[in-house]
RNA sequence: GGCCCCGUAGCUCAGUUGGAUAGAGCACCAGAUUCCUAAUCUGGGGGUCGCAGGUUCGAAUCCUGCCGGGGUCACCA
């Protein structure tokens, strides 16, 4: 039960009145009229800008037409009164009857409340984190890991068809550089001594265990091999390793992909990537060319020579994209467009790239390649997340490129845990930078959000927990309240907490359209307050305490609020990721 | 130089896709616990929304131009 919702088809039911009578033209647009909680709480429950919108097609005053509308609005039972403001803001304070039904509804959907059709099980593909196989992942990747993560969460909360989907590159020269630093572990693990590795090769110790399996597994047979027989196969296990060891290290995260799709399977003879460049070339899109100088500093070893290229420029970018280099390769770029018309060919409506901000100049070319592709049917949808900078206790943590000198998902997941990581990720708009300091992350402080929201989850757990033991419910864990008298909930703090909570598929709906989860952290916290906040009321006026052992009927009324907000605060950390925990000593 | 992102209280950040008197936290000041977890709450001061124009009933939000900060530019992956 989305309020708000109910109350604009209030509004537009008297738009229609007013159309019926001649006050309004027909046909009128009324896109632009907006039915929502006001910031002010003295500008009643609900407001609409409705007669400001309306007034220029119509040819009326705003004032007038405002006026006229709450004549109308003033005969629905559900409402107070309606009253102009302002310029011609139209107030509706709503019926003390409609928060009971706010909490009822809540208790009756449970799991589900706050979850929609709104996205009509439209397709979309989250694609995101996709690090390279050569390497564990480290705190860069992690961003973009849980936003990826919980946007795809919320998606499907709000009734999109998601698949979640992680790009590996095993084809390039870098899974070859892999392969060879492996093979040098190999060789070690058979007892040589091959000293320093090599610079051009990854010296990080992540790579001893996969020597060391490649010793078990093969002997020392891969020594009696040429590079071109041994390097297919220890690429492959090593490719093999170290995504098993990334699978390990998301799933930490709580992040478990659908789709692990292998770059090499666009390769080959009459695969994608030909079939894809030859859906372009017959429709003229791909020409020999050559690009123009990029603009400003040349760089030293420029030049100029003739490349097959894609007209990106026809499609909004800058430049046409390579897509075969003079030496007859494919460019990375070539597998991108295959890879987007794999995911045309699944039938996906929308695909979402979650990209760390230094590849911002890439969402145009994707962009384009969406429009060449499907012909407009299906759009790319780029979310760029900024850098994440850390920092102890103040002090920026330096990671130089260097062997091993980069602090790992792993690490920052042992010292402070996932719920920590993905909230504290998610508490910050994506494309503002994030400054996450281990210390202050882990203090349990109001300072902290993770805890602010916990807590409160923690704490109605602790209320049922009471209840139960003073045998005013049956069992903490399965609070069914069915014959409680909902009215009783009358206190100003109550009706705050239930307003909030009749926000929520509001701002869910809100946060998936626009692709923002973070909206739903902020949204958290707000609740967290507010519960917070009527808790410690109760510290004053004992007769506001959730339980009263002697006023059994109202303690039954407020023990189905308390329930309420849990149920919003489970679902609204389902999306994010988070646990919510029931107790916190 | 071209393109993208950011600029809001002393600090860190929100701002419901254009709404009414711009909000939280931290810090500062003053208070609250014999009581369901004080990991909490209540009150107070604090603003030229980077600057200047424009669009309109109405702009932190949309458009243009500057200023300042970051990112990016390739036959790399």
């Amino acid at each position: 039960m989305d309020i708000f919702e109910h109350f604009r088809d209030v509004v537009t039911a008297a738009i229609a009145n007013l159309v019926s009578r001649g006050t309004l033209p027909q046909g009128i647009d009324t896109a632009r009229v907006a039915v929502e909680p006001p910031r002010d709480p003295g500008h009643g429950d609900v407001t609409t800008n409705a007669a400001m919108v309306l007034a220029k097609p119509a040819g009326a005053k705003p004032r007038e037409l405002a006026e006229a509308m709450c004549v109308e609005l003033n005969a629905q039972e559900d409402i107070v009164i309606a009253e102009v403001a302002g310029p011609g803001f139209i107030n509706l304070t709503v019926d003390p009857s409609v928060w009971p039904k706010v909490v009822a509804a809540v208790l009756n959907d449970g799991d589900d409340y706050g979850r929609s059709t709104a996205g009509q099980g439209v397709s979309i593909n989250v694609e995101y984190v996709s690090a390279n196989p050569t390497g564990p992942l480290h705190v860069g990747h992690c961003r973009g890991a849980v936003f990826g993560d919980a946007l795809a969460n919320l998606l499907a909360f709000s009734g999109y068809d998601v698949v979640r989907e992680y790009y590996f590159n095993d084809a390039g020269s870098q899974v070859d550089v892999l392969a060879k630093s492996a093979f040098l572990r190999y060789r070690e693990a058979l007892g040589e001594d091959v000293g320093e590795i090599p610079s051009g090769l990854y010296p990080g110790d992540y790579l001893i265990p996969v020597g060391q399996v490649l010793a078990d597994s093969y002997g020392s047979s891969l020594l009696e091999m040429s590079e071109d027989e041994w390097l297919p196969l220890v690429r492959r296990e090593s490719v093999d390793l170290m995504m098993a060891a990334i699978r390990a290290d998301l799933k930490s995260l709580n992040i478990e992909h659908d789709v692990f799709f292998s770059e090499s399977a666009l390769h080959g003879p009459g695969g994608p990537v030909e079939t894809a460049l030859a859906d372009l070339q017959a429709r003229g899109l791909v020409y020999e060319g050559r690009l123009p100088p990029p603009k400003g500093q040349l760089p030293e070893d420029w030049e100029d020579r003739e490349q097959t290229l894609f007209k990106a420029t026809e499609f909004g970018d800058d430049v046409d994209r390579t897509v075969i280099k003079s030496d007859g390769a494919y460019t990375y770029f070539a597998a991108d467009v295959a890879y987007f018309k794999s995911k045309y060919d699944r039938k996906f409506q929308e695909m979402v790239y979650v990209l760390g901000a230094d590849h911002g100049g890439y969402v145009k070319r994707l962009q384009a390649v969406a429009e060449a592709i499907s012909g407009g049917q299906a759009k790319a949808v780029v979310r760029l997340c900024q850098l994440v900078k850390l920092f102890r206790g103040g002090e920026p943590v330096r990671m130089s490129k260097r062997a091993g000198d980069f602090v790992t998902l792993r690490e920052l997941i042992n010292e402070v845990g996932p719920d920590v990581i993905r909230f504290i990720m998610l508490f910050r708009k994506n494309d503002a930078p994030l400054d996450f300091d281990f210390e202050k992350v882990t203090e349990q402080t109001r300072e902290n959000p993770v805890f602010y929201v916990q807590y409160a989850h923690a704490r109605i757990c602790s209320v049922f927990r009471n209840a139960a033991e003073m045998g005013l419910i049956p069992d903490s864990e399965h609070v069914t309240l069915t014959n409680c008298d909902l009215n009783l909930l009358q206190d100003g703090g109550e009706i705050a907490i239930i307003k909030r909570i009749a926000e929520f598929s509001r701002v869910i709906h809100g946060a998936a359209a626009a692709h923002e989860p973070h909206r739903v952290a902020f949204y958290m916290y707000e609740l967290a307050s507010a519960l917070h906040a009527q808790w410690n009321r109760g510290k004053e006026l004992p007769q506001l305490r959730f339980i009263d052992e002697k006023e059994t009927d109202v303690t039954a009324a407020r023990l189905a609020l308390c329930r309420a907000v849990r149920y919003v605060l489970a679902n609204g950390l389902g999306i994010l990721g988070v646990v919510p925990l029931k107790e916190m000593r």
